[in-house]
DNA sequence: AGGGTTGATGTCAGGGTGTGACATCACGGT
DNA sequence: ACCGTGATGTCACACCCTGACATCAACCCT
């Protein structure tokens, strides 16, 4: 398939990420990225769609993550149920040997204005995912929707946690914790 | 202060709208749109920070009538009341008179990518703020990030519902009901 | 084994975004 | 009348991203 090495896509994200690291994402540019990973920056933008793209690969397989655990919910699920299902579904992506990786990346992630903008996009395209996956299991509007958002709102909060320095529990830990205090606000 | 008219802001804001609906957001150059306005692209980027920004102008103000109405809100209220509290300070911000120009500028921003990237970002940012408010009427975390997040998730519902083509019901209405179902949940 | 196909990569050119540095001009104060 | 102040204009430039075309390796078919 691929004129040299394989793997080219893994090497760019690889090459990005210990470069936005070690001097920021606005300082590096795609020619340093593809330079690294002994690519063209014609190259880079054959397999992500901005420069941003490389850190947010593997979006899908945590949505599908998510909508795979509503539609595999038992019958008779409420909204909070499903959503909250949804969110659990996200437990087995998230294990204890991504944790190092994504701690890396959030730093990066934090540390840039861009890269924030994209993170609260990649949230809200979640939480339409979510919502459209409750509407397939006959949950109807508003109340999809505003389920979605409570679910993705614990997620997020969950995560943040869970990438935090000093933090151990298990990201399902987390999540339960906030979905309790979600229903004490009630 | 100016060299020539003033209200150079003002008519970069308009120029933009008008060019985006006209040719949409990515056809439109920052040059068209400061040609329009008889003004340079330099001085566009002295006015916003980059060329999406010119649409979101005025989220300060936003900002501010959430908050604001969350510190004047009466004391004893829940967390829950203050984040309703928030976002009943936006419906005098949306009155009828914007009702025609937020439709307008809804169509640009849906039918842009990039554009509705930056608005999710602006959602997010108002989160955080009405979050920080709670905080400082001495909500603890992490009730004060859910109920934050709970009380945007339906302010963009209800906006969303607001800016729709046959919607005649007021913001304020609107987001009651919301906040109605979202009792209901759970 | 040889030739054609396919798909990923390389090369080149170019428009658009955003920024730094410096010049210019109108206005207000003195 | 002079001078500062602040907004604007001019110029140069790095970087982002894309279209068009060329190139090369692996695979398929006979």
């Amino acid at each position: 398939m691929g004129r040299w090495e394989p793997g080219g896509r893994e090497r760019l994200q690889l090459a990005a990420l210990d470069l936005f690291l070690e001097n920021g994402f606005e300082q590096t540019t795609v020619a340093d990225i593809a330079l690294r990973a002994e690519l063209t920056e014609r190259t880079f933008y054959r397999h992500f769609a901005d420069k941003r793209e490389v850190i947010f690969g593997g979006q899908e397989v945590l949505v599908d993550a998510f909508t795979g655990a509503i539609a595999a919910a038992p019958d008779g699920a409420s909204a909070r149920d499903l959503a909250e299902a949804g969110v659990a579904g996200a437990e087995q992506f998230f294990d204890e040997e991504r944790r190092p990786w994504s701690r890396r990346r959030q730093i990066v992630i934090d540390a840039d204005p861009a890269l924030r903008e994209r993170e609260s996009l990649k949230m809200n395209t979640l939480a339409e995912a979510v919502a459209v996956a409750l509407r397939e299991r006959g949950i109807g509007d508003p109340v999809a929707e505003l389920a979605a958002d409570a679910a993705i709102s614990v997620f997020r909060m969950a995560f943040a946690r869970w990438v935090a320095p000093d933090e151990t529990r298990s990201l399902g830990d987390i999540q339960r914790e906030l979905f309790a205090a979600q229903r004490a606000l009630a």
